[in-house]
DNA sequence: AGGATGTTGTTAACACCGTTTACTTTCGGC
DNA sequence: GCCGAAAGTAAACGGTGTTAACAACATCCT
């Protein structure tokens, strides 16, 4: 029964290209997960769909391309699971929140090595990043997360920016916020995000790429450290179960 | 004129063959800040030493020895240039040499991002580190200065080691003080270099890799922040020109 | 129905890569 | 002056990304 419907086979047409896109994807990850960063290859990939590379170039322009829409789709993959550990708690309490989409994070990362180290270990991306411009899509709808719950905290008044904010700095920051595209998000909250993503990223990024292995078998109770000085950074150490730390 | 010296000229034969590896090494490193870490492939380097790449085999047992070789001079390298820095200021402010050693680090690392990205950006290096194994030797001639430097400022008391250590973390610190081969660090200086490399490394890698990229145009500000923050809690805080900090 | 059209896949080929094998050349040591 | 080890070469194998020419097929229009 060809023709069923209105809207005609080309639909059919799309879906059946969507499902093969998905599919080189889903193998090339297979492949990464698997045996490394080395072996996601247009010639592996077609191999394991049972086809020829040259026929990869019918939905990837080449390797590059392909590599760089699994690395969209992880970060999507990333963002959601960020989203999900932040639903599990409520809304009210932003800085629990906050806390468990960074632990979320860490999980992530060790549970997913390689697709870590694919996202995050790319020394210089040879200037596909604009300073100031907005849409970067792929890494951008992870990064959201972590802003809006810092906007989130903020507003509610848990958020204690810095005193000092250094004046070439600032100018650098009005740009950030002007493509930001939401809400008039300040200043200090910004720089807090900016300060608090690089300590996150750094206190996953040295576990993962295996930078503690000399000295630590079990990194977490350092995580878990961190993870306060963040929390406690933000104002907000006072939402954990231990009474207000004292300033000595 | 052969055979000049007592030694004979097999160490003419030595020395030519040490200039070869160097050379090889050089050629490589060319090519890496040249083109990216993609093009230091064996046929390239020997291409550019006017030679074939089996050839190279006589010098390295192939393409990953040559990389390991490569970022363990590297790593010597870097090494060289923290000793330097710290040797520019005198002995007895080890708060202020800590501080210029972690200022050059992430000098040479902007200065430097590919080999940077080769010594610091690999997603899992597949169990070539026992946990507690000593004699790391690539990574932890490096390393050594940093922690050094911790040791010393220890002794003058200048640290202030955290209050409440995770009794599950304590065994595997002293694993680690095991294969100092040195003198006995306590425990909680090595906690805090494990703690601030790791603040360290996330600050430098995560402004090397451009994952600042999207917010700031400049960020050496936020490098000083997260200097003053690491040295404050190492209890240097006062070191700084500025009058020591209040609570609030 | 039937041809025009465009999509999807193939094979063949090119240039590059790491690596091995066999062979030649060169040079130091006796 | 000869011998043996070291250094370098060419040829080859299998792997890679990529392109070009070509076959098969579904779709669409008349």
């Amino acid at each position: 029964m060809p023709s069923t419907s209105g809207t005609g086979s080309t639909g059919r047409r799309h879906r059946v290209r969507e499902e093969a896109l998905a599919e080189i994807l889903r193998t090339g990850r297979r492949l990464l997960v698997e045996e490394g960063p080395s072996a996601v290859t247009l010639r592996a990939i077609a191999r394991e769909m049972g086809m020829t590379a040259p026929a990869l170039y019918r939905y990837y322009a080449g390797h590059r391309d392909l590599i760089q829409a699994l690395t969209s789709h992880l970060y999507d993959e990333l963002a959601a699971a960020l989203t999900e550990a932040r639903e599990r708690h409520p809304a009210d309490e932003p800085g629990r929140r906050l806390r468990e989409v960074c632990r979320e994070l860490r999980r992530w990362a060790l549970a997913h090595p390689r697709e870590f180290g694919l996202l995050f270990a790319k020394p210089v991306t040879d200037a596909d990043t604009a300073p100031g411009s907005a849409a970067h899509d792929p890494s951008w709808r992870f990064g959201a997360v972590l802003l809006g719950l810092m906007v989130e905290l903020w507003r509610r008044g848990g958020v204690r920016p810095p005193t000092g904010l250094d004046p070439s700095w600032i100018a650098q920051l009005e740009e950030v916020r002007e493509h930001l595209a939401g809400e008039p998000v300040p200043l200090e909250v910004i720089y807090v995000f900016v300060a608090c993503w690089a300590r996150l990223y750094g206190a996953v990024a040295v576990e993962v790429f295996g930078h503690l292995d000399f000295a630590l078998t079990d990194p977490e109770p350092l995580f878990e450290q961190t993870l306060r000085d963040i929390m406690a950074a933000l104002g907000e150490g006072a939402a954990l179960p231990s009474e207000p730390r004292s300033c000595a």
